[in-house]
Formats: structure tokens, sequence, C-alpha cells
DNA sequence: AATTATTTTTAGGCAAAACTAAATATTTTT
DNA sequence: AAAAATATTTAGTTTTGCCTAAAAATAATT
């Protein structure tokens, strides 16, 4: 069996790697919030326990099992999102300590009926893909960061990349919620401030907003 | 803070509190499968951070504090069990264990809006009473074993003690269920074996059987 | 009341998971 | 290519929560 903390490494190992090729030690310290050599001697646990492909000096990637486990936690997380949300009516931007804390808890059994109560959902409401029952994402929608997509363009907002309160609560004021549309009309040089046009009105919003917001682009 | 282990401690001191005044250290060492010695160790923990009253070799009870922290982990073991019959559609046997680690779940805006989510119950599937928010249990029901009733007393199934599948099933196979209403015809001197009386039939039950059926007598 | 049995505590140890400080590798800059 | 800066590992410590074995206190029995 795997420890609460063994599953925080898997999974912050898998979210590192998205961009990367495996995650390195600094990297992972500063996404753990932990000190460098507590990074080391875990990395040689887990791969001991074989989960994990370390070399010393080279950084951690993970292995199939290894995979295996980060994606039933990221699938237990965002289920447990979808329910936070959904049934019991909290706002987007409250659910991620909750849902840390209950990504750890341990019943196969559970996980699966929490999804078919939830009717299966693919995605969570950040608009992340939610693995299914196999572990398995299947994500067919195109996806980019607001700062990428081309003048004119119109695009639907599924999700969110730094998902902190600050950045939740500021698209929430501004009616940037999931599901609207928008399309950008201008990017200004000077600053690469987008003016986008979203609920029938024309807004501004900063580079960083942009690099933060996930959109559909077919 | 709390860890876990600590509430696991204070849910303890709370149960084997119910029928005595406080709890043994080997009581205490028994009901959660440990040494007595690491059972010493956590009381005066417990002691310092002034949840738990401890003298040397007189076992402990909990004060005020540690009652509203034991009170709050059984209204949360509790109201997840609910969720998991009435929403998961999990069997009343089948819930413990997973309940046993959602109770550590930390959030009061979470327990709050289950409860609502539930439509604020007042007993959880095995016919225990679910504290309120102010970790108030308001139980007006007397309760007892249908072992323990006099004869000719009329009393109704709300629950059970040792919910193993077996009984369970026999229960269900007799028809004993939730809210059904029992009489006590005769108790048989030989063997404490009762004939009772339930869905306009007479019907023999062994002692055992009575010791497990959890009835209330007004 | 003395002996025996049981319960509880003390003392010392261990593993997990974090830490600090120092040593060693690697990478970057000059 | 050497020096400086940065990243990583090693070694040793701490805390938590459990353990075993031995000592001490309490309870039960003769």
């Amino acid at each position: 069996m795997r420890t609460s903390s063994e599953e925080d490494y898997l999974k912050a190992i898998y979210a590192l790697s998205i961009n990367s090729e495996g995650a390195s030690t600094n990297a992972l310290a500063n996404h753990l919030k932990m000190k460098a050599s507590s990074i080391t001697d875990m990395l040689k646990k887990l791969s001991e326990k074989g989960w994990v492909h370390y070399e010393k000096y080279k950084g951690a990637s993970l292995n199939a099992d290894g995979t295996t486990i980060a994606l039933s936690i990221v699938r237990k997380h965002r289920l447990w999102e979808t329910f936070l949300v959904n049934k019991l009516k909290f706002k987007w931007d409250e659910v991620h300590e909750i849902a840390e804390q209950l990504e750890h808890i341990n019943s196969n059994e559970l996980v699966d009926r929490l999804d078919d109560f939830l009717g299966n959902p693919k995605f969570d409401p950040h608009g992340d893909p939610i693995p299914n029952k196999d572990h398995k994402i299947t994500d067919s929608r195109k996806r980019s960061y607001l700062s990428e997509v081309k003048i004119n363009r119109e695009v639907i907002i599924i999700g969110v990349k730094d998902s902190s309160a600050q950045l939740l609560q500021y698209l929430e004021k501004e009616n940037m919620i999931l599901g609207k549309h928008i399309s950008v009309l201008e990017i200004h040089d000077f600053d690469k401030s987008l003016r986008i046009a979203i609920n029938g009105k024309e807004l501004n919003i900063s580079e960083r907003v942009a690099q933060n917001v996930l959109v559909q682009t077919n």
C-alpha cells in the first residue's frame, strides 16, 4: 500500500511532467513546498517501490505503474471537485483544499460509485478532463491558453491553468466563467494585454490572466 | 490542530464512556487494537492539549472540549455513512471502513453542506443518532437491545449492533426490518431464546440475534 | 495480610517523513 | 578552461506514533 505522502509526490511528478520530460528535484521541492533534501529521500523510496524512474542528479519520471497511480489520484481529485460543486453547491474556487484531502480516501468501490452518481462526467468544474475507470484520459478537445489564440478567433472557456482563489475570483467578477464564448479583438504590442469580446461587451485583460485561461479552439 | 490519530483516541474514549464512567487504558488498547503503552503515551498528550482528564492508573475521560471534538467526529462519520447508503446505494454493512476514513476530512463548511444535502437526517443507516451542527445529540428515543425488553412490551426496530452481512441477511429473510413493530411474548429459560410477535405472526429467535437487534422502547 | 495476578507505566527503540547544514555535482558565466 | 553560481545529495536531527521488555502500581485470591 501507499501513504498519503507518497501519493502527493506521484501526483506532483505527474503534474510537472505534462510540460517537460520528467521533474527535477528543485521543481518538486518548489511545487510541494518542501526542501530539496526531502525530495531526494522520497525519490529513492518511490524508485525502490517501482513507481518512479530516478537517476541521481537527473530528476524523476513516472513509469507505467506510477502513472496509473497518479491518474487514479487525479481521477479522485476531479470527481470529488465535481461532487463539491455540482451537488454541494460550492464555488469552483473553494473546492481545491477539500479535494486535496478527499483524493486520498482509499476505496475503488467508492470512486466508481461516485463517478456513476455524478453521471460519469468527462470534465471537472475547472474544465480539466477526468480519467475514466481504466485511468485513461480521453480528451478530444483542442485546448490552448487564451494568450495564444489568434485574433478574431472565437473560443470557449474550458478551464484555468493556475487555479488560485485570486484568479478564480477575478474571473468570476468579470463574468469570465466556464462555457463563455470569447473573441480576441486585439493584442496590444507594448504589454501584450488583450482586448476581448465577451458577454456582448468589450474588456481588457492582462497577458498574465490570458496565460492562465484555458480555452477550447475547435 | 489535531492529527487523525488523536481523533481516533478521542472517539474511542467517547465510545467507551457511554456505558461506564471514562475509559481504562486496557479497554482503549483493546478497542483501538494497540498496545497499552501506546495508549498511556497518547493519553498524556491529549491531557496536555486540554481535551482529556487523565490521572495515572485511573483511566481517562473527555472534558467539555474533548467531548465537542469527539461528537464532531461522530457527526461526520454518521453523515458520511448516510451519504454512502442513501446516495451511493451502498449496503449498510459495507460503509463502516470508508466512513472511518471520511470522518477525518477537515472542513466545517463541507460537513454542514453535506448535512443539508442529505436533508438534515436525525439518524444514520444503523439507527444511531447524528449530532447536530452544535455537536449535540438530541435523541429522545429510549433504546435497548431486544434481548433486554420486558415481556409483552411493544417495541420498534431501529437498528442493529453487529452489522455483519450474515445478520442482516437473516433479519431480511425473517422480514425483521427497520421500523417493524415487535412484541416479546416469552423468553425460554433454558437457552434465553425469544418468542416474538411480528408481522401478525409468531416467531422464535435466538438470544444471540436478540442481543444484536436495537429497538426503541417508547 | 501476604501472595499472586492483572493492569498500567516507564524506558528505550524503530520507521516515516520532514528538517538543517555541509559536501559534492552540474551548469553557467566570465 | 577556470571560477562562480546553482542544484542535488549526504549525513545527522527532530517529531509523531507506534512497538517491546521491564518495572511499578493496583486488584484479586488465598
